[in-house]
RNA sequence: CGCGGGGUGGAGCAGUCUGGUAGCUCGUCAGGCUCAUAACCUGAAGGUCACAGGUUCAAAUCCUGUCCCCGCAA
């Protein structure tokens, strides 16, 4: 099979690898255009170009699809197959019509549920205990094209946002594969998404991991991983943003105490009154500072039982 | 030239403004103590104060340049 790829991120990047490494032939990369980004504002290439340059594989870096040029070029190298994951830019009409075959997309998600930007992070917030790959036929509709296949996994109640993606990658990586493999065998079936089903997992918003610690333990512990390690959620230490990275949710019962407040110091982390139980902090992140383990941010802001955490305003 | 914070024994921090022979919490090691709270007490080892120049009788501290790290914003 002759594919075009279209990715972006790291997540991309395993898919691009698995299918560099199979007997399909890819023949060009597209991605986002380089930009000015992070400190300083120097000028970075996604892991998907850094792949392409090691691979010799041409890329185009289109700032609108709809370019003319662009889809004229697209459509010279005669491909079979777009296999798109994580570009980050809805494919118009004009692109989708141009491969042979059709454009395939991997999604971290059991569609029809979390159609969108950030199914990981919200399976793991909304304390779904099972997630997984979907691989679509592509439409106009975001996300929502009929199924190719689908591939379940577990999502463990310590779990978080980067090792759950880490796996993901590769689970859809293989499935991808296996998709691909099917299709060219012309043994493949195609099933529409339940539309009575459909939920949307959003873009990640900058005030959402902010940690509100009159909820629940679990509801707190379930943004933690969420948004762990990227972007992070956060409460307030002495006017600086601390990012609660890690965390585990104890049996100390918390109701009537002070909300946000330290009330015991353990051996991995302090733990902090919630609505009901006490949240273990085992991992943190300081402004400005390294990400480090809650024993060393004790020692080194003497930390004492009665610190209260501060509401903060961003 | 986007804004800002930081690099001090193994870890985390103070000290820098107002130069004067390195401090705190923790860890490690040794010994002691104990019916309890991340146990406690005593002692010990361990540091080119990111790097390079400069000013000075004297620099972690002041000046200049470089490297690395982090947050925000995009």
């Amino acid at each position: 099979m002759k594919i075009i790829f279209f990715g972006s991120d790291d997540f991309a990047l395993i898919n691009l690898e698995a299918l560099v490494r199979s007997e399909h032939q890819v023949v060009a990369c597209v991605t986002q255009p380089d930009k000015a980004k992070g400190r300083g504002l120097k000028v970075s290439f996604s892991p998907i170009k850094e792949c392409a340059l090691k691979n010799q594989l041409p890329i185009f870096q289109p700032l609108q699809l709809k370019d003319q040029s662009f889809i004229e070029q697209l459509k010279s190298y005669q491909s079979d197959l777009f296999v798109v994951v994580a570009y980050g830019k809805i494919l118009p009409i004009e692109v989708l019509s141009v491969p042979y075959l059709c454009c395939m997309n991997v999604h971290g998600s059991l569609l029809p549920k979390y159609r969108g930007a950030a199914p990981i992070n919200w399976a793991l917030i909304n304390a779904e205990e099972e997630t997984g790959i979907s691989i679509i036929k592509m439409n106009t509709a975001m996300d929502g094209g009929d199924l190719f296949a689908q591939a379940k996994i577990r999502i463990g109640p310590d779990e978080n946002a980067g090792s759950l993606r880490r796996k993901m990658a590769d689970l859809g990586a293989d499935l991808l594969l296996k998709t691909i493999n099917s299709l060219e065998k012309n043994a493949y079936t195609l099933a529409a998404q339940d539309s009575s089903k459909v939920t949307f997992a959003p873009k990640l918003t900058k005030g959402l991991g902010w940690i509100d610690w009159s909820k629940d333990a679990r509801v707190i512990h379930n943004l933690v991983r969420g948004l762990s390690p990227k972007p992070g959620a956060y409460t307030f230490y002495e006017g600086k943003q601390l990012k609660i990275l890690e965390t585990t949710v104890t049996s100390i019962a918390t109701p009537q105490k002070q909300k946000g407040g330290i009330i015991a110091l353990q051996k991995e982390g302090f733990v902090v009154v919630t609505d009901d139980y006490g949240l273990l902090v085992r991992q943190v992140h300081l402004e400005s500072a390294q990400v480090m383990d809650a024993e060393s941010f004790i020692s080194g802001h003497q930390l004492a039982v009665g610190f209260q955490f501060e509401e903060g305003k961003k």
